[in-house]
DNA sequence: CTACAATGGGTTATCGTTAACCCAAATTGG
DNA sequence: CCAATTTGGGTTAACGATAACCCATTGTAG
């Protein structure tokens, strides 16, 4: 005797073909718009399917024809409001294409994207889309280049990766601050930042920065911490050790805007006049800091246009992909895209 | 003749079961734990597992466990910090119990909402979490109660809806602004805000503001638009038309933190002293917001904890769940929730 | 020494859908 | 009027894993 089924049901495809009087294979095909259908039984089990409240079991229909229309995304952390930005542009051109995106958060840790990397593949994704500027793991590579998943690195131009990447040079980024100074005529320079071991891509901007003070004979002083986080918090502490140690930088360069803000606010809060005494400078201009009122310098970089770009490398077809291609987005090295949030006064 | 396989092979459990000398079903049941087996053979086909690089595929898993680590949760936008905060916390307690959220943005528009939950629940999730706050169709309900797959609701305390509720009175939060406002004597107040129609918290918000206005016979002018985004530079602009109409308020409510930071901005631009001759108020901090250094007062909403309550209701085993009453876990706001970020001067 | 349970693992049938192939009836062409 | 197509659909066998059930051995108690 036959074992019995082991769960309650839901509507299939096989009580929409019975209703419709047809085989399930019919109605398969008429599903999905493929095959040799006579367009009255086309809208015959369409019709069907709809009265009788019928969703397709995508699980069932990946598995048997090994296509998946998911895109795994794994970035630092979804808190960060720069790779919300480009969460956002990934799923624009995700979402117009009919695919779906599953967020993990590595929160800078190799271990974790390993972790994340590997689930993600038990589910099979179309792609994967993976934040550069890790240290990434050799597993998680080993891993990838086993399971023939497209794997796209987002970020850190600086180092390709993976099959394809989308970001920019941070190296020229910290070049570009380092400029706007030396073009202002500033000398005595300073960097404040944390957690640079983890973030390579912010410890490459640092490097731009240095060499390019160097170059031009400026001096550099370094405030960081390996632990504290990449906040507003952190950036007011830091700022104050800084000024604590005696001698006054003339500008200031900060790990991301969120410090650069944290910043400012203790040198205003000590009456230090900015930008006349110090000039401060940040990175990624997010929406918020336009309504500054004080003088704050960013780098601007096009997080919409770099997700579009990375969802679009992603969902290459197969036929164009080369080896290991780069789309470099070039962020500027121009004043146009050093942002000056000030108030006309 | 047997027809040829439809596709290249990747290694799948009958493959470690080959290479362990055992059935595929004991390779299942060592790697999920479950069965008994003999600690040798445990050992020996886990090793070999590892060896070939063996990844689980979910798919097939879930489709015959009918189980599944998915949870589908649909939020306004990725890009607005509120929503990011609540799904930090979601997210950290999902995956602390092995499960995966994947996201839709449904722009406040039910259409779109629609679509996302019938493209989340061919994916078999395990539960799915969607924002309040939203004219929800009732074709959404109706495929949700259909689908017998759990759903939760965020955000929106006033409406309790689905299986469960996870929010706060936004309400009770208006009229915790007013009541900022009647307490320090302010009774010229007005309201500045965009989308009402679309977002039913903020309608609920300004409702509840109007409310107790009313009642403490302070006088409320409106300024909204239906279309403008909810943005800072949305704050500036109506805030400017507010200001243009002639008879200054003596205090201002904005329908967010965003644009109340807008609308100070605009306010300092024009020498208005704030909080001296307007106070200004809005809702739901941020973290940039304490850097601010003038005086904003918000509501502040613990986001995390929504979010990770949220996520517990979600994952509530069945036992646990009543029928039909919805449950309700109310983030009560208080004063507590005040929060005044200014520069101590 | 025999009944009986615990140990360790294998068999079979699904889960719901689709790929690949097949085939009757209707249509067409020459 | 018959062969070659086209039309419209059906059959079968996977996809990869797990639920439910079964069955040898071995140990063990009476």
């Amino acid at each position: 005797m036959s074992q019995v089924p082991h769960f309650p049901r839901t509507i299939t495809i096989a009580d929409v073909a019975k209703a419709a009087g047809v085989s399930s294979m019919t109605v398969s095909k008429v599903l999905r718009g493929t095959g040799r259908i006579a367009s009255e039984t086309r809208d015959r089990v369409s019709r069907i399917a709809d009265e009788l409240g019928y969703v397709p079991n995508r699980l069932a229909g990946s598995l048997s024809s090994q296509t998946s229309s998911l895109i795994g995304i794994v970035i630092p952390s979804i808190g960060d409001q720069v790779f919300a930005g480009v969460l956002a542009g990934i799923n624009e051109v995700l979402n117009k294409k009919g695919y779906t995106a599953f967020i993990g958060e590595s929160f800078f840790d190799p271990a974790n994207e390993l972790r994340i990397v590997h689930m993600m593949l038990t589910m099979k994704p179309a792609a994967l889309i993976l934040t550069g500027g890790i240290a990434r793991d050799e597993r998680t590579k080993r891993l990838l280049r086993r399971s023939g998943v497209r794997a796209v690195q987002l970020w850190d131009g600086d180092k390709p990766d993976l099959d394809a990447t989308v970001g920019f040079s941070h190296l020229s980024a910290g070049r570009l601050a380092a400029e706007s100074f030396i073009n202002a005529g500033l000398t005595r320079c300073a960097y404040i930042g944390s957690q640079l071991s983890q973030d390579l891509c912010a410890a490459s901007r640092l490097e731009g920065y240095g060499n390019s003070l160097a170059t031009h004979g400026a001096s550099l002083e370094l405030v960081t911490d390996p632990q504290l986080p990449r906040s507003t918090e952190t950036g007011y502490s830091l700022t104050k050790s800084l000024i604590a140690k005696g001698e006054m930088p003339q500008a200031i360069h900060y790990l991301n805007d969120a410090m650069a803000i944290g910043g400012l606010r203790y040198l205003l809060e000590t009456t230090v006049d900015v930008p006349n005494d110090i000039s401060v400078n940040g990175f990624n201009g997010t929406a918020l800091l336009h309504s500054l009122t004080t003088r704050l310098t960013t780098i601007e970089v096009p997080l919409l246009e770099i997700g579009r770009r990375a969802a679009n490398a992603a969902l290459a077809p197969s036929e164009l992909r080369s080896k290991t291609s780069v789309d470099l987005i070039d962020i500027g090295l121009t004043e146009g895209n050093t942002v000056c949030a000030k108030r006309e006064t």
